[in-house]
DNA sequence: AGAATACTGAGCCATATGGTTCAGTATCTA
DNA sequence: TAGATACTGAACCATATGGCTCAGTATTCT
């Protein structure tokens, strides 16, 4: 599970690093759109879009059907909810050595008051 | 703040989308570290550790000092809330898909309820 | 049927990434 | 002072990335 989570979290992270990918998020977030709608949104190739488009499939976060000629993009299964934990958890993380720094502060402070430092250098 | 808002999240999710870097934010939640700490418990060169501790750096998720011949790594300024953010909010977009697709789901069924199909039932 | 549309796939190009080695420099420690 | 330690920087390597063009195929429109 750790493995499998490993890839994952690399696979989306690494899929959220690029502002087109994520702009493509957000506007099929608004609505599903073809590839070239997508394409012409962005100001970039139909192929360049495939592209950007197999990479967020590949991460779970789009899914597409083809039907005629035209590829339908929507939003994928994937809620992003374990890059979600991650993030917290790392805040939380974030957080606690925060504190910590906060109580050495504390801490130097209070020694100060005990024994008054010699001049520095 | 869009622009200065895209390289942002470009930086740190691409810091984040490696399982070395992850683990390196990790242990430097529980405590500082060296360079030479952080490249033996993550079986790696010192030089390869320094590039990962360098992309952390510059995407403000480590921060590091030289004490002497040591380099000490912490954790960095940044909270990834802007990170959080940008999930959240797109975690909404996509519950909101989630609701209209259902909706329509139901529209079918109701649909299917006044006229229903010869066939079955 | 013929033309336009929408995608697909191969492949090119420049740059970035994740790792390495090797050769330093600076700083401890005995 | 000599040697070990900790980092630094240059340079190499293989692969990945983000774009592109070009040449298709399949579908739809007139």
């Amino acid at each position: 599970m750790a493995q499998y989570s490993r890839a994952r979290l690399d696979a989306s992270f690494a899929a959220l690093s690029d502002a087109t990918r994520r702009g493509v998020l957000e506007q099929l977030g608004r609505s599903d759109a073809s590839i070239t709608a997508l394409a012409d949104k962005f100001h970039m190739t139909l192929t360049g879009m495939k592209k950007h488009v197999g990479v967020l499939e590949q991460a779970g976060l789009v899914a597409t059907e083809k039907v005629g000629r035209v590829r339908t993009c929507r939003l994928g299964p994937r809620r992003l909810e374990e890059e979600v934990e991650w993030l917290e958890r790392y805040r939380q993380l974030w957080d606690t050595r925060f504190d910590e720094l906060d109580h050495v502060v504390a801490e130097l402070k209070q020694r100060e008051m005990l024994s008054p430092p010699k001049k520095r250098k």
